[in-house]
DNA sequence: ATTACTGCAAATCTTTTGCAATAAG
DNA sequence: CTTATTGCAAAAGATTTGCAGTAAT
């Protein structure tokens, strides 16, 4: 069994527990996620999806999108393009942007240690829940 | 001179430097943008720009911002809402987001250390020139 | 005088939504 | 059978653009 097709796997097995219905149209969209790289959005997916699925819409692909996001099988990724971009890595991971040609790679990182200054910044008893680096700069190729 | 006094002060002498006719409605603009919180948008500009100056078009208040942002006088602020922020604070800084009200605080850091597990990420040769860190969080107010 | 800047309206682009028909469980 | 899901077309919201007139230097 490949590596996509174990992540179709657990797409259907995770959509059955959150109750959602295996329409052809899920299917496919899921098929495509299973296989896609991991930042991707929603036309990318359609465009896709309606080589397999010619009468497929545009909103189904946006609703289901917006669902799985809800039923945690995809993560919001928001690098500041013109559309919203989705993850489907959803371990614990950053971001690295390529200035140049646009490229994005995950970083693992294994521990941050960072000292606020307290004078400056005015987060008194704020509680940081969640921390994420984004890191820009020239990726291999483009250096 | 006040704070705000010195801050427009600023936007008029670089944005004569970088060849910017001083029109009253970007005269107006720099005024609110010198005036305001950190972390605008275009409209709420265009909202109080309207008061002072009714006959201002939206229009105006988009490519101005968006030439500032090019002879840099503002930076891009993505935090991910559905409409771009601009951001006035130009010094080095990071952001904290409150996830219950949506505040938005800069975060001042003196250092980040961190290390990047290299098996599992693949910069291979990138070059890695900034670090932005997004915190997000509840907020003061909200706990 | 020259060139940037402006207002307006139309265009574009992404995303959302109402609705009636259909299909999954 | 019941309820979620779908396609379509229209709507909404943010941003951009062509153009002809106006104003800053």
């Amino acid at each position: 069994m490949t590596e996509n097709t174990q992540r179709l796997q657990k797409l259907i097995t995770l959509s059955k527990e959150r109750g959602l219905k295996l329409t052809p149209q899920r299917m496919v969209i899921f098929t495509i996620l299973s296989e896609a790289n991991q930042h991707i959005t929603v036309d990318e997916v359609y465009q896709r999806a309606k080589q397999e699925y010619p009468m497929l819409s545009l909103a189904t692909v946006y609703r289901n999108m917006e669902q799985m996001v809800e039923s945690d099988l995809l993560k919001h990724l928001d690098l500041g393009g013109t559309s919203m971009r989705y993850d489907t890595n959803l371990g614990k991971h950053h971001h690295f942007v390529c200035t140049k040609c646009g490229k994005v790679s995950d970083v693992y990182i294994d521990d941050i240690q960072y000292k606020v200054d307290t004078k400056r910044s005015h987060l008194d008893k704020a509680k940081i829940n969640s921390l994420d680096l984004h890191l820009q700069g020239t990726c291999s190729d483009c250096s």
